[in-house]
DNA sequence: CTATAACTCTCAA
DNA sequence: CTAACGTTGAGAGTTATAG
């Protein structure tokens, strides 16, 4: 029978924030997301005032100001390195891993000493805690789904848990009854509107979709919600997925720090969008066959009038040259863009990818030579790599600092930048 | 009519 | 001072379109 943990770091973006500000030890603490804009994590202290995930910041200022809590703009620098060395340290349990989240990993300890998995699950959670200094919560359980279940019956201390829960060693009935106790809408890929089909068919527990007839399921919901039953049964579906395949698409977005009005703004925007999909392609030696643009007006807005729109174009000649990508982008963007809105919102989107080695000449290309172009790109690359993102780019992305997302309370890049470490020293 | 493409919806972190 | 609400990716299911 497999075996799977999970572990999740607890409140992994507040935490490590925490981890380089001593002061900030037993404060309320939030991370937001880009611009600033909604509470993505929060500390436990932050938690126990009932503030929700995801609400926008600005709504609860009153409160903050409060409860003195200290917001921090999202440091996916620090977050990105942080998670490396957990994920570092999680290796040394197993070889078998997949790096599900930047936060969770799955490991697969089929094979263990059934009787020590627990113990297991507690040198873990020491090893990370003393190494790193993060805090983590593991689940164990026969399947991945039972797994994720696992880690959340540790988190909220269920069962009389403390950070380590073992499905594997709890007898049947004990764990009906958990089961029973837990709301349907905490299983992984129940969200809130299959949380109201479910309801409407009389499933409101963990327990009774796990009783409930997987035919049934299949018919009235989708393939996928059988799987999920199949798996709450301990029937294991869902394999670890230790190599994460290339991408299908990728995509870049962002808010703007203020609205955009003029196509000149609207234009470097696009311009830095795709030069980053580009980055992201290249990164995975692929080529991509289509590009798509996207722009929109603020949907929140009830005063402002409402536009939003999308193109795509199918290259002549798949590519991976930010170049070229940007010629098309700006070709796109100007068919769809109307003046006399204002913008909040661009994105760009690379689709139809492929693999760069099978790359089929086009009859009519060779302006450039193709080599001679990925060879530029890639030294753009390295050049970017070391010395900072954006430190070479086309032109066109402009230098205006006007539409850039809002990040007023970032933390310095204590483990990445070395203008963070006098910081870390000081403290 | 069927096969495929394109689009929409849902979910996750 | 005021207004202010994230990003990226996958997969299934549905609808449109081509042959």
């Amino acid at each position: 029978m497999p075996v799977f943990a999970l572990v999740d770091c607890n409140n992994f973006y507040a935490s490590c924030e925490k981890l380089f500000d001593p002061t900030l030890t037993h404060k309320p603490v939030v991370v937001l997301s880009n611009n600033d804009g909604c509470v993505v994590a929060r500390s436990a202290e932050v938690k126990a005032l009932g503030i929700p995930m995801g609400v926008p910041w600005f709504k609860i200022q009153d409160l903050a100001r409060q409860h003195g809590i200290v917001a921090f703009s999202s440091n996916y620098g620090l977050y990105a390195d942080m998670s490396n060395r957990v994920v570092e340290v999680l290796g040394q349990f197993t070889p078998d891993l997949e790096v599900y989240s930047i936060d969770e990993s799955f490991l697969d300890l089929s094979g263990f000493d059934p009787a020590g998995l627990e113990a297991y699950g507690q040198v873990i959670r020491q090893r990370v805690a003393d190494w790193l200094g993060l805090a983590v919560c593991v689940g164990i359980a026969p399947t991945k789904t039972l797994a994720k279940l696992a880690n959340h019956c540790a988190k909220k201390n269920l069962a009389g848990r403390t950070g380590v829960c073992d499905f594997t060693t709890l007898d049947p009935e004990a764990l009906t009854g958990l089961l029973d106790s837990i709301p349907v809408n905490e299983v992984w890929g129940v969200g809130s509107k299959l949380t109201r089909r479910l309801a409407a068919m009389g499933i409101h527990s963990v327990r009774q979709l796990r009783d409930a007839d997987a035919e049934t399921i299949h018919q009235r919901i989708s393939v996928v919600s059988e799987r999920t039953v199949r798996e709450l049964r301990g029937m294991s579906c869902l394999d670890l997925e230790a190599m994460a395949p290339d991408r299908q698409q990728i995509m870049c977005s962002r808010s703007f720090g203020r609205y955009v009005y003029r196509l000149k703004e609207l234009e470097e925007s696009v311009a830095a969008y795709i030069g980053r999909a580009a980055e992201k392609l290249r990164g995975q030696d692929s080529l991509a066959g289509a590009l798509m643009v996207h722009i929109r007006t603020n949907p929140f807005s009830e005063s402002e009038p409402q536009y939003q729109k999308a193109m795509t174009v199918a290259l002549p000649e798949a590519t991976a040259d930010t170049r070229v990508l940007v010629g098309w982008g700006l070709r796109l963007l100007r068919r769809i863009y109307r003046p006399g809105y204002a913008y909040q919102k661009a994105g760009v989107m690379l689709s139809e990818l492929r693999p760069s080695a099978l790359q089929q000449a086009s009859l009519f290309s060779g302006q450039e030579d193709a080599g001679r172009a990925a060879r530029l790109m890639a030294a753009m690359d390295s050049l970017n790599h070391r010395y900072g993102r954006g430190t070479l780019r086309v032109a066109a992305e402009g230098v205006s600092t006007r539409w850039r997302m809002k990040r007023e309370r970032l933390s310095p890049g204590y483990t990445t930048d070395w203008a963070g470490l006098p910081v870390v020293l000081a403290r």
